[in-house]
DNA sequence: GTCTATATTAAGATAGAC
DNA sequence: GTCTATCTTAATATAGAC
C-alpha cells in the first residue's frame, strides 16, 4: 500500500468536488480542507488554481484523444459502437465540469480554449470516420451534407447529454449512468441505418434503456 | 422619444453584458458604469444582482412559455415548422447566458431550478405536439420511443445549439445566427420522415445553410 | 432617484517557521 | 513537504448626503 503522493491526491480531489459543486465554487480552501492539509501546502505543489485546472484538463485532453484515435479503415460492428459510445460517455462524465460552466471556464483560462476545439474536431472526426465505416458496409447511406450533419449532432450530444439529464433530473436521482447517453446517440442512428440495421440497433438499445 | 426607466436600461444593459462576458463576470459596479450611474443607484433599483438575473429569467420563461403554447391539434406545415424553430432559437438565444454556466447559476440562484426544468419541460412538451402533427398527417412514423427519443434530442439540441456552435468557432465569427440551428434541427428530422417529406424538408434546409 | 464613500466578505496567493 | 499567519484584491451590498 504505497502512499499516494500530495499532489496526485490534490489532482483527485479537485476533480471530484469540481465535479460535484461546479468548478467556481471550489475554493483553494476547500480543497485542501477535504484532504486534511494546509492550503500553503496546496499551493506549494500547485502555483495556482488554474493550474490544477490545466492539469485535469489535460489528463482529459489525453485520455479523450486516445480514444477518439480511430484507425481510417476499421470495420465497425453495432456491438462495437455500443461499447465505444460507453468509454466515450464515461470519459465525458469523469470530467464533466469541463462542459458545465463551458463560457465560465474559458473566460478563466482561456488558454484551454484551443485544446477545447481540438478536442470537438477530434470527435467530429472521429465520427466521421465511424460513419464512413457504416457506409462502407452498406448499412446506412451515404449522403455527405446528412453524414455531416449527424456527425455534428452526434459530437454536441457527446459533450451535452450529461448535463442536459442531470438538469432534468429533479437532482434527486444522483445516478450518473453513461447507458442513458448510448441509448440517446443510439436513437440518432437508427433512423440513418437501413431496415434490417435499423431494427438490430432498435433491439441493441433496449439494452441501454432507461429505468 | 420617452426616456427609458433607469430600471428597464438595467435589465438591458445586464442582459447585453451576461451574454457578451458570461455572468459571473459582469459584476454590479460594471453594470452601473456601462450606464453612467452609480452602483448606489443600481442597489436602489434592485435589492441584488440575483434580483436582475432573477427578472431577466422571468422574462425568458414568459416569452418562451409563449411561444410553446402550441394548440394540440395543430396541423403544422414544414415551412411553419421551420419559422416556428427560427423564433424558438433567436429567443433562447437572445438569453443565452442562461446555458453558458448553467451549474454555477444554478448554484448561484437556485431558486431558478425548478423554472428551468419546467422550460424543458415545456419544450419537450411542445415537440412532441409538433412530431404527432407530422405524424398524424402521415408525414412520420409513429413509433412512440422513437419520437419520444427524437423529442429529447431536439430539446437538448435547442438548449445547447448556440452554446456548441460558439465554441467551435474559433470566437472570430462572431455572427451568432439562429439559421444554423434551424438547419441542424431540419437534418434531425429530416430521417424520420417518409420519402417524400425527407425530400422536400431537404430542400427547405438548403435556405437555412451554414455559409 | 441619484450620488460618494465605505463596510463586509471571501477568494487567490505568499512568507517564513518547522 | 507541510504548517500558520497574513497580504492583496475584488465583489456584493449599505449608509447617508444631495
Amino acid at each position: 500500500m504505497a502512499k499516494v503522493k500530495t499532489r496526485d491526491r490534490i489532482l483527485t480531489t479537485s476533480l471530484a468536488l469540481f465535479n460535484e459543486l461546479g468548478e467556481p465554487n471550489v475554493t483553494t480552501l476547500l480543497i485542501s480542507d477535504e484532504l486534511n492539509i494546509s492550503p500553503g501546502n496546496l499551493y506549494y505543489h500547485f502555483r495556482s488554481k488554474s493550474d490544477i485546472v490545466g492539469e485535469l484538463f489535460g489528463q482529459y485532453s489525453h485520455e479523450i484523444n486516445d480514444l477518439l484515435a480511430i484507425p481510417k479503415d476499421v470495420e465497425v460492428s453495432l456491438d462495437q459502437l455500443g461499447f465505444f459510445l460507453h468509454l466515450l460517455f464515461e470519459t465525458i462524465e469523469r470530467y464533466r465540469f469541463l462542459y458545465h460552466d463551458l463560457v465560465n471556464i474559458l473566460s478563466r483560462y482561456p488558454e484551454l480554449r484551443p485544446g477545447f476545439r481540438r478536442i470537438l474536431d477530434s470527435k467530429q472526426k472521429g465520427f466521421q470516420i465511424l460513419c464512413d465505416s457504416l457506409a462502407n458496409q452498406g448499412l446506412m447511406a451515404t449522403e455527405p451534407t446528412i453524414i455531416k450533419a449527424l456527425c455534428e449532432q452526434l459530437t454536441l450530444t457527446v459533450c451535452y447529454w450529461e448535463s442536459f439529464d442531470s438538469l432534468r433530473d429533479a437532482g434527486n436521482r444522483n445516478n450518473l449512468d453513461p447507458r442513458r447517453g448510448v441509448y440517446q446517440v443510439f436513437h440518432l442512428l437508427i433512423p440513418h441505418l437501413g431496415a434490417s440495421a435499423s431494427r438490430e440497433l432498435y433491439l441493441l438499445a433496449q439494452d441501454y434503456q432507461p429505468d
